[in-house]
DNA sequence: TGTACATCAGTGAACGCGCGTTCACTGATGTAC
DNA sequence: TGTACATCAGTGAACGCGCGTTCACTGATGTAC
């Protein structure tokens, strides 16, 4: 089992806990998460179904897990395109293509909650990462007069904590965030379904006027 | 069993459905859709599970006809305020209330979908009911100057086919639709706890800079 | 009004199934001396 | 370099469970003559 340097066993453990992981999102791409099977995952690892307990220790863990590292990907794809210079309306986009790549990832994140599971205390943390990846990129933006809802947001700021900006612009990041989500979970779930009009430009316009 | 006038077990088989389908929905907003059990409803109802097949042909029959009654809450909610005389704004609060009332049966439909399903036939008539009841709202203001994604909707407005508007109200319609949805689905599925602000406030305002 | 009969509504037992999870046990791997 | 031993990774059998659904059967209800 490999070179016998002090770590092999780890490695190996991070390899097969990723393999894991990997058949599970093939098999709730295929049937939604209620339909994750401890069982049928082993069997297409190749082991059998009480091996898994070596890597997670329960179903609950695993999909922990996922939710854990659906968070991590959209956060990082965001903040990677952020540096790289992207605007307002690029980092849209992003995550719009984040979530028609990998449907049934992002409904794990935004989609129907399950009522009386809790997410994992971290994943609010990467939540407020995203919201830091917004606010700067709309930090850059003229602040324009204050709404009656920004005079509420001052006094409900404490999420953002760190950003010296406007009320305005934490509220332009609410409202980019709204937007996105309106869109992409009525696409996602089908629900422009025959109405012929491409998704991608109502998308755009909706991000269009907010600036 | 009731009078023996012609019709009595049919208000019979009618009123079990309706205590079915009511034992459904708690459970539904108790544990979610996916951990609906036939047996568990049969035993709240006073029956025993086998029972339900007089009532049901199966488990999918009963989801089916629990989402075909949502449509027609929401639909029949809206065109009752509609009728009543409500504006714009008063249509979305009257959606957002309507969710919140009942998160899980909001979920049901503008929720996660579930890979495979295929909804019933008659809810998207339903659908396009709403989406009717949406653009004669619309259809009094005045109409603005068209954007490029206007010039788009005009080549794609089959969906909405009886409608003598211009695109730029169909437009009106479906960003009201998804602005609508993106702030009660982040809403609902708590992704704004722990932030402090009213998503009311946040809501109202999302839908005032549409006009 | 009384009776015969078809239909409806329900029960309880049983089916096969797949699930998550535990347990005792085996063999391979890595480590310490 | 060789050996002893702890740890790790895996198996297969078994657990209890609840599920949807079928079946044969019973009794109540409504209807036709």
């Amino acid at each position: 089992m490999g070179t016998g340097r002090t770590g092999s066993r780890e490695r190996y453990r991070a390899q097969v806990r990723e393999e894991i992981k990997q058949h599970a999102w093939e098999q709730i791409a295929t049937a939604g998460v209620s339909a994750l099977s401890l069982n049928a995952i082993a069997k297409r690892v190749g082991m059998s179904g009480p091996a898994l307990y070596w890597y997670f220790a329960n179903r609950d863990e695993l999909i922990t897990e996922l939710i854990r590292d659906a968070y991590h990907s959209l956060a990082d794809t965001l903040r990677e395109r952020s540096r790289a210079g992207a605007d307002v309306a690029a980092l849209a986009t992003t995550v719009r293509e984040w979530a028609l790549s990998d449907p049934q990832r992002y409904f794990l994140i935004y989609g129907t909650p399950v009522p009386g599971y809790h997410a994992p205390d971290d994943t609010t943390a990467i939540s407020s990462e995203i919201m830091t990846v917004l606010i700067e990129a709309f930090a850059a933006q003229p602040p324009g007069e204050p709404t009656p809802f920004d005079a509420h947001l001052e006094n409900h700021r404490d999420w953002a904590d760190g950003h010296a900006v406007p009320a305005v612009t934490l509220h332009r990041a609410l409202s980019f965030w709204t937007r996105v989500h309106g869109v992409i979970s009525l696409e996602l779930a089908g629900h422009f379904a025959g109405m012929g009009f491409d998704p991608a430009l109502l998308f755009a316009e909706e991000l269009n006027t907010l600036r």
